[in-house]
DNA sequence: GCGGCAAACGAACGCTCGTTAGTATCCGAG
DNA sequence: CTCGGATACTAACGAGCGTTCGTTTGCCGC
């Protein structure tokens, strides 16, 4: 009677995974159901859980994927560079493109947290305070170096973070500029890396 | 047998709101129900409708009230001033202090725009956007004039916006730093208003 | 004192949602 | 050819939620 038919070479798996970052992006965790879900899969809601345990836990998998590959694209970007201010540079330019090629995930690590159980949200905090600590070290450095003058390196920080992550809320893929150009115009907007302006009237 | 009595005193509307500001911080919108918000009124459910028409509607009361008194502080405080680079740093400094202040409210307005009807966030949007555009308008005449030197005037924007708003998720009143602190050093961190820094190296 | 209104109560409705269970179908290994 | 494991389907459960409704209570002006 019902066609029970694997479509053939379908990654079920990953077309489920695709469809909550969609949805996840677009509405909220919590504003999107698994009906949704499955829908754009094109399976019925009960053939979800052949692949996933629960709706939380596909949250979850999302937000340590994204933030395990921030973490480790980062370290890897800083790995061998000494120069501190060259660091805070590497920083920033990563986190740009990184937030504007996976800006879904990336916004949704960043604002669902709270819909996380404690101890899931326990393992995300760690690795976000992983990678903003690459910065607020970089940083530091910088500035005992005296490359750069801060009030406060911790808050100075937070404004580089705010410069990245905001980019997934805004950035679109075709737009006016390309990802190329807004890396290096956000990061110049940020102090400790904006280039001296000689010319600049008082 | 119960007591319906009212509290004498007692503004439930108000109560209503502030403890809806509350939970919606804490927990997102959809996440808080109305029995929630009635038990931390001291109220049964049902009595909640004597003070307001819906849920979406008690949201987007919040958020219409913050933005409002957001694009309003902010214009007022850009009132005859014409120096345009000084408008960019009164912006900047009346902002961060304002998210500073009422960092649920603003939270929500940033958060929560997705679970308003089309309707409600096209009204919150346009508010959104004038405010945005204060920045926007300042740092183009200061770029104009000479005094300073941006890539993309909007980009540039955005990352001031980024500043200010990420302020509300991570500023706690009684903290390391106290607002006026906390306003010089972001409003620093933002390379148009960033002190030409005369030791710096290369 | 009495009538009316504001404000609160308790209960219920109707719907949505995450999750589970039992069953059917297909494919590949033996 | 047949058996078993993946994978999908249908159906349902049980809890939670926004909202409505009829009722009750107490205060205030007449």
């Amino acid at each position: 009677m019902k066609k029970a038919v694997p479509r053939p070479q379908r990654d079920t798996a990953r077309a489920i995974y695709d469809a909550a970052v969609d949805l996840f992006h677009e509405q909220g965790y919590r504003a999107t159901n698994l009906r949704q879900i499955a829908d754009a899969v094109g399976v019925q809601v009960g053939s979800l859980y052949n692949y996933m345990s629960s709706k939380e836990r596909l949250l979850f998998e999302i937000m340590r994927g994204v933030m395990t590959d921030l973490v480790q694209g980062a370290t890897a970007e800083l790995d061998g560079v000494d120069d501190p201010l060259e660091r805070v540079h590497r920083f920033m330019d990563h986190s740009i493109r990184f937030h504007g090629h996976r800006q879904k995930e990336v916004f949704i690590g960043n604002t669902e947290l709270r819909s996380l159980s404690p101890a899931r949200r326990r393992a995300i905090v760690e690795l976000r305070d992983r990678y903003q600590a690459l910065l607020v070290d970089a940083l530091t450095d910088a500035a005992e170096a005296g490359q750069v003058a801060v009030a406060d390196v911790r808050v100075t920080a937070y404004a580089g973070l705010a410069i990245c992550s905001h980019a997934a809320t805004w950035y679109r893929e075709g737009g006016r500029l390309d990802l190329d150009e807004v890396a290096r115009c956000l990061a110049q907007s940020f102090a400790p890396l904006a280039r001296p302006v000689a010319d600049r009237v008082s």
